[in-house]
DNA sequence: CGGCAACCTTTCCCCGGGGGTGAGTGCACG
DNA sequence: CGTGCACTCACCCCCGGGGAAAGGTTGCCG
């Protein structure tokens, strides 16, 4: 073969790389040109990079990182077993993204999907860790409804006595409750209604108390909607646990993330959180 | 509602935002903290904009851009039409989306990925420019087999004369050829050699001239494997247009990426390439 | 009232390029 | 041997954050 001096224009057409990549790939000496004029610093690559080129453009296009694409063409003919992890590692990424966006088409696709977002939130449930919290507690029992009115009613009253005012106390998170009765019903039961808080609290009310709630590891979901419905989402997320083999581990909280005296109710968004036992 | 300062670690736990993602919002106005203390900087967010922050996490979930879902955050109970396209257009893109993936996932999980790569890859046709081309040709006719060999032969030769040498003659690109011929078969027929060529060219072999190869828009496949294979691929690109309902608008060409001297036939790679008539 | 841990701040570099700019080159053709 | 066009260069900002470093604050609890 003549020589050949490809500039990167060419290279770029026939590799289908665009020119910013072949830069980039310069950078990280994954594909360099073979020649690069001192002076000018015009670059030029020869016939054997092309090979090497649409190698690359093909398995970045499969979604390997750079690194991983390097890796790879250097294992390609050999039996590698770095390289048959990367493909199976790439394999369940590509099966978990097409099983998410899926789940996003679906959304799209629906007649309303600002209301479908949050319907199928309901089915994306998430662990996470819950640190202690601080914060002002106070108990209850009776029919849901008027307890909770009444009990968060307790709560800000004492919020905003003079004395917690002046000594520049705040909440530092929205309400919440725990469900503490091993009889809750949809209709009532015995609950802990908190407010997290910081600052020197001073508590007037002999029924609220500053407490810090233990620290969980807990499925956490979202829900939109009136706080009637939230009991079957209670169902719907107990049912998950029992599927997954998850024991319950301590007393399910709902934390009220909007003031539901000025959200409609159809906006009303509650996060339910379910305590599991701690697994790697 | 008393007064509530959320520093953005309890925020961020949440809305399941990131802190990161949180400055960066910050930082686009998409949700700025209420008040940002003027010394410290720390930053403190309310209750009301819990709310709004879970819009975010959902939102870009889908795959929105921060733009689009200000965007749709600002037009959300509104008829806004600009909200409507935003959503069909995230739709449609989600969908091609999937259906890459699945190619991908396609590949990934055959036996031999690298194989399936280049089989699956035939199937992904591109169009592109191609812009007119100076090369040197030759032209014959005959049995491919035979005919390639002796006019490339004949090509390279006189690439490596003394006076193309001399004066800084270079190729700048790879070897291809056009069937010309109107009644090519898989076994022969009249076809023209090219070698994209610059510099002053000298011409001893009176066979071989230098033209300038008319541009075309062509749509483009990569083939994998030995040339006699070829014949297929062919086969199958015609059918593709003609499926498409894309007349073929010229001769098809090919181009030879790798040198058949030093390649094992299995990883010979050839772009095959069909001239379309443009079309917006 | 102190101490200490946990929290928060800014800054910088990373991914894998896309887009644009102004200025400096090449080379085919006349 | 010019000339003009197309090419190429380096540089900077953008996406949407992740990770780490170095240092300053808070605030709970004793």
């Amino acid at each position: 073969m003549p020589t050949d001096r490809i500039p990167i224009g060419k290279f770029s057409e026939v590799t289908r790389l665009s020119r910013k990549a072949l830069y980039c790939y310069e950078k990280k000496n994954l594909l360099v040109p073979v020649e690069k004029d001192l002076c000018t610093g015009y670059r030029y690559y020869t016939q054997q990079q092309i090979e090497r080129g649409i190698w690359i453009a093909a398995l970045t296009g499969l979604g390997f990182t750079l690194d991983a694409t390097a890796a790879l063409l250097a294992g390609k003919g050999t039996a590698d077993p770095a390289v048959r992890s990367l493909l199976r590692e790439r394999l369940l990424a590509t099966r978990a993204e097409i099983q998410r966006l899926a789940m996003v088409e679906r959304v799209l696709a629906a007649e309303d999907p600002f209301e479908e977002l949050f319907k199928v939130n309901l089915e994306e449930w998430k662990r996470k860790d819950i640190p202690p919290i601080r914060a002002l507690t106070i108990r209850g029992e009776g029919p849901y409804q008027e307890l909770m009115t009444s009990l968060i009613g307790q709560i800000c009253e004492e919020m905003a006595s003079p004395a917690n005012v002046r000594n520049g106390v705040a909440a530092t998170g929205p309400v919440g409750s725990v469900y503490i009765g091993e009889d809750c019903d949809e209709h009532g039961g015995l609950v802990e209604v908190f407010l997290p808080v910081t600052g020197p609290v001073t508590v007037t009310n002999p029924a609220i108390g500053v407490k810090t709630l233990p620290g969980a590891t807990v499925i956490s979901a979202i829900h939109k909607g009136p706080y009637h419905n939230l009991g079957m989402a209670h169902a719907r997320m107990y049912g998950y646990l029992e599927e997954e083999g998850l024991g319950s581990a301590g007393a399910p909280r709902e934390l009220y993330l909007n003031d539901p005296a000025d959200t409609p109710e159809d906006d009303l968004l509650t996060e339910i959180q379910y305590p599991v036992r701690e697994k790697a």
